[in-house]
DNA sequence: TTGAAAGCGCTAACAA
DNA sequence: TTGTTAGCGCTTTCAA
């Protein structure tokens, strides 16, 4: 009647390693989380012992014993979007190495399922959260305050978030572009947008400010669509920018994937950029610079939000409070290329 | 001396709801669980105590009792790099509103970390993985020949794989390139290919082969690098290309980025595509259509594969054994558009 | 520095 | 259809 034999599961548990070894379970347990605390004699034995056996923890007792996890949430609105692909890359060199490891939620731009996933997400105790809008629906909101784990929210700049934050202006930048457009003496720009998320209506309401204030707004020459961004849809929508206001001398494109397809659109028609038509892209992905002509743009720091987000956030799962700066905000550059010129 | 107190945590337990719809612990469980072998009555007191308590399920127990978890981990060797997204989002398609989620480990084309990250997954006891290579280290073979859950190896074909796997002839997709541009009658090809890694190796290698078979095979041609590819990386190998080789009258790019690359270099040079030099993609993402003059491409079922793979997974997960066509070869397609040309 | 005892919140296995 | 019992493999707490 050997109760204590184990059934199945050949996997070896702590207990094992410990009869291997010697010592007690919590020994093990210290040997793998603190060892400084363990005698150099224990800790050698406990080695060994784990090596012998190849053992790996379980992540699950350890969870529910602990009650927290090594998981970190990033809830990103769009995987295709290479703006996250930027900022993924910059979470993952951040996390590369530690104890811990990033799970991806998926929220496609849906407030409602952001809401769901964070709920989710909380439900797994994650040791901190990484979520890349402001504009969570209230129940949203209310859940990240009330996370009993640090939270970053990324992309834009802001004084009332959940907890920290690392972005940069997003409505300066667009009016930096705008500027530049006006500055080069193009009078009648166009706005192209994509996808019209809150952040984009957001950029959208910036750039008409700047071209009031300049004298060159016309709504005709807005040109936005709901369905996702893409080089296509930057084509399409020039094409259309261009049916209803062929005055049209410059576009500001929300997203590099409009320009490239303004741009190409452009090339087709045989109009000339800059000198016809002045091309202004937004966050400057890697390929913008290489199109012929090079594209202007408002470059955006992605991956260093990215890394920058993971810093924090790690920084304050270690010493919670100890992180100082709570707020950082990283600028943006506009890089004038070919697709816009001085007239 | 109230031991039962709950110190802490004032999140509701399973036993919490059990009580407060007055039935026990398990049959609250099963409510959740298979709500179809519990009674309508029980399953209503239940439903409405977990409302009334805002009970969530705490995965960690649930995945220490059970000994098996919801998470789906995905094996991909870069976030970046355009292939994976679309891979990665047939897969979130596939996922969504089931109970499962996805974890992505991203080992960087390094097979000694895609060995850690396997080691890793596994140790949480995953309900199924996905992993993008057929390229494991030999522990790293073995722990996916051993894994206690099903597995899909996407991307290539193949008659050896550890489990399941969903595809195409990646090799014959590469030698489709060379026969095209060889049909075009251009004579002198190059090959260009960035990220060395040993899949891009093998269809080096079949171009090569095919190159040989049409007696225009000349290594001088052939332009590599171990860095990441990228539409500069595409400027560069040109270049380097047609420093070494200026007779060249074709190039093959191993990937999009790379074609889009050339394409621009060669448009800085007033190179004429398709008549002086024609250029064949591998992948065809989106934007490739859209480059004037549009490219010719070997298009890739990349968002396909993500989503049979995942359909594959679910269905051996829930009926293990039940999946008949366990290596599925969905194919390529050859898409000639304009930057290539008969001659 | 080490250990014993007592759970963490859930589910498997069996019994009723 | 429902419940009882006994863990899952780890960490917390307290004591030695």
């Amino acid at each position: 009647m050997a109760r204590k034999s184990k059934i199945q599961s050949d996997r070896p548990t702590l207990v094992d390693v410990a009869r291997e070894a010697g010592v007690s379970a919590i020994t093990v347990s210290r040997t793998i989380r603190s060892p400084e605390i363990v005698s150099e004699r224990a800790r050698r034995k406990v080695e060994e012992a784990i090596r012998k056996l190849g053992y790996t923890p379980d992540p699950a007792a350890s969870a529910l014993a602990s009650r927290s996890t090594s998981t970190i949430g990033l809830l990103v609105p769009s995987l295709t979007n290479n703006v996250f692909a930027d900022v993924l890359r910059g979470v993952y060199e951040g996390v590369e190495g530690t104890r811990f490891f990033v799970q991806i939620g998926n929220y496609r731009y849906s407030a409602l399922s952001e809401e769901g996933l964070i709920r989710n997400f909380l439900s797994q105790r994650p040791a901190g959260l990484i979520v890349s809008s402001m504009d969570q629906t209230p129940a949203g909101r209310k859940l990240l305050e009330e996370a009993p784990c640090p939270v970053v929210q990324i992309m834009e700049t802001s004084v009332d978030s959940v907890d920290m934050s690392v972005g940069f202006d997003q409505l300066e930048a667009v009016r930096a572009a705008a500027r530049h457009v006006a500055e080069c003496g193009y009078r009648r720009p166009g706005f192209l947008s994509a996808r019209m998320d809150p952040r984009a209506q957001r950029r959208l309401a910036a750039f008409r400010e700047v071209a009031a204030a300049h004298d060159m707004l016309d709504e005709a020459r807005i040109i936005t669509t709901p369905q996702p961004s893409s080089v296509g849809m930057g084509r399409h929508l020039l094409e259309q920018l261009l049916a209803r206001a062929p005055e049209t001398d410059a576009v500001i494109c929300n997203n590099d994937d409009l320009a490239v397809g303004a741009l190409m659109e452009a090339i087709r028609r045989n109009i000339a950029v800059p000198e016809q038509l002045g091309i202004c892209s937004y966050n400057d992905i890697e390929m913008a610079r290489h199109m012929v002509p090079a594209l202007s743009a408002v470059a955006t720091p992605r991956r260093e939000i990215g890394r920058r987000a993971i810093a924090m956030l790690l920084a304050e799962i270690e010493a919670p409070g100890s992180v100082r700066e709570r707020h950082i905000d990283l600028g943006y550059e506009l890089v004038v290329r070919e697709s816009t010129s001085s007239r």
